[in-house]
DNA sequence: CTGTTAGCGCGTTCAT
DNA sequence: ATGAACGCGCTAACAG
């Protein structure tokens, strides 16, 4: 297997640049206008406590009239690391995970930080394939997040390998005695009181929407759906709606085809915003008021529920939290601690008009 | 002025691997595996077509054993480059500008190229920071793409620099007398199709809902606006509603307070749709029905659209052909040739529920 | 507090 | 078709 991690496609033109860009200054020039040595200037860039305040100025000023800034290629070369660290998700067509990457990006570079980008748009071989290549990409370590399953053995064994050779977190989900740090939320106890309100406010029977074969996600509040259900005797299984898919079309046309096959609960829990707004959509293509007929929760709380009419219940995380503490634990990993093996975010139920008392 | 651009917090943790990975293999060791000199090495990776067939596959076969992956810091000191592109966006809040980046990145991947990203989040000053710092941060080029002014000299400035240190590309937006290659929706002409079409549904007067004065898409989308009430003899003026914001919460906010002061058009023609989702739910908070009452068209044809009730007509334009020709500047750039001055992309309107005719 | 110096791993001549 | 050797710009020892 060849390992050419450039240029594959031989119709894609190759930079001319032999040399950066022609004029650059470089740390050799910045020292020589300084009267300093390229140790000083190094220094005043990295150390800037080891430097006198007055050389420091001097060094400053001569970076400022040059227009100076550092070489990330020889600054990555030498010293080994590149401020950089990549953020692979399962899709972007996701909200969620929209506001992940958002909320990411915030604190890498509030640490100084850029943020490499990789969008695996649900596809188990692409992660595989980007593991394999992020190995010396250029960055310093790998934050993923995906809810689709990670434990089969090659993407399992992929993972462990890529620990090997950087620092990873995964956000999202826990792998049976996986050897990486993971951050994640409650979702079986998120799941289990949206289920727990929907029966509350009578909507019955509950019907879950959301895949179970290649989502670790929709297992997992799956599972809290279940916990609500069979401590009120009732059957988990009967009302688990299939979805061929994770976005607004897939929620769309599961809804419509159960209804269409005359299957009507009183509550749908969906497995995430998405599926939720296509569900109502369809609930109302076919007359059924929400939450009058039928009330809805989602998951993820996206920016857009308060704005839809009816405006969606949903199961509410704080991405934030997610963020900092999958950060925390690669600042961990960079100063050679040990992270923290799991951090569970507490998920809460906000309510909105697809589930109100009806 | 400092030119520091690596962790600047004195908390962040620092990357301990002086070297590497400890056990990484190297271009040394392959060689030596393969029986061959490094540069026989190189040029498996970079110029095969130069090798014997036979020597190339006992170089891939070594690589393949080593777990061999070449080091983008060296690569890019010796070479210039990175096979890095950097993606520089108004704000990862807006769903328009989450299709582009993915859109981008699928281009960018498939030519082998890895994604830095940069979000301003609607904030000038950061967007000079940005440029500033880009400058050597280890990519090749930068793709901006933002609706917010660009044409204060400070901007100006920030950006003719920039593009003297690396190429540079602007989606989105033309500024006069631009020295940087350009591709953008023909928005004035989509504006005025989707003004056309409010009139002929008899949704009159029509109410334009957008900022104007940080806003360059803003003003263009306002002045489509203004050419088709101009040609119905209507002052453009009249119905010009002030945004605060580009988000749902905006499009709220500004149409609550004109409704409630009981200035209800018979159309709006939202900046977004975002700000068209944000109109639409506040009219229906003031019992106002859409699109009987009051119809209402945005900007974007974002996913959401179909699937709201009612659904938000919008106006379309292919986000993937912008991604295209932004990363064909691109290339044209890296092979030294001049990249197309300007590339327009047609805009054409969707009807959906808002607007028909009531 | 500051200067000197040795590579980091790779791509590219120029040899052969 | 292949190899030897140089140096890209920077950081981190170490020396002063």
């Amino acid at each position: 297997m060849p390992k050419r991690d450039l240029g594959k496609d031989p119709e894609t033109p190759r930079s001319k640049s032999t040399s950066p860009r022609p004029g650059a200054a470089n740390i050799v020039d910045v020292a020589h206008r300084a009267g300093v040595s390229v140790a000083t200037v190094s220094r005043v860039m990295n150390r800037p406590e080891l430097v006198s305040p007055a050389t420091r100025e001097r060094v400053e000023k001569a970076m400022a009239e040059l227009d100076y800034h550092v070489n990330r290629a020889a600054s990555g070369l030498r010293g080994g690391y590149f401020r950089t660290v990549s953020i692979v998700v399962a899709s972007l067509s996701q909200p969620w995970y929209v506001m992940l990457v958002r909320a990411l990006r915030v604190e890498l570079e509030r640490h100084g930080y850029a943020t490499l980008l990789y969008d695996l748009d649900h596809d188990t071989s692409s992660l595989v394939r980007t593991l394999e290549s992020l190995a010396r990409q250029g960055s310093e370590g790998v934050i993923l997040s995906t809810g689709d399953r990670l434990d089969d053995p090659v993407t399992v064994d992929a993972l462990s390998r890529a620990r090997t050779r950087f620092p990873l977190v995964v956000a999202g989900q826990r792998v049976e005695n996986a050897t990486w740090p993971t951050v994640q939320y409650d979702d079986r106890t998120g799941a289990r009181e949206a289920t727990e309100h929907l029966l509350e406010v009578g909507a019955e029977p509950v019907a879950f929407l959301g895949g179970l074969s290649c989502s670790y996600l929709g297992a997992e509040r799956f599972a809290g759906y279940a916990d609500a259900l069979l401590a009120k005797g009732r059957d988990p299984q009967e009302w688990l709606w299939p979805l061929d898919g994770l976005g607004f079309a897939a929620g769309y046309a599961a809804v419509q085809e159960q209804v269409a096959a005359a299957r009507i609960p009183g509550g749908i829990l969906a497995v995430n915003d998405e599926v939720a707004l296509g569900a109502s959509r369809a609930l109302a293509d076919h007359e059924l008021r929400v939450p009058d007929d039928v009330s809805i929760v989602g998951f993820g709380d996206t920016d857009f529920l308060p704005y839809v009419s009816p405006s969606l219940s949903s199961v509410h995380g704080s991405v934030e939290r997610i963020a900092e503490s999958a950060c925390g634990a690669i600042w961990d990993m960079f100063a050679g601690r040990e992270p923290a093996e799991i951090e569970i975010v507490r998920r809460h139920l906000v309510r909105r008009e697809s589930s109100r008392k009806g």
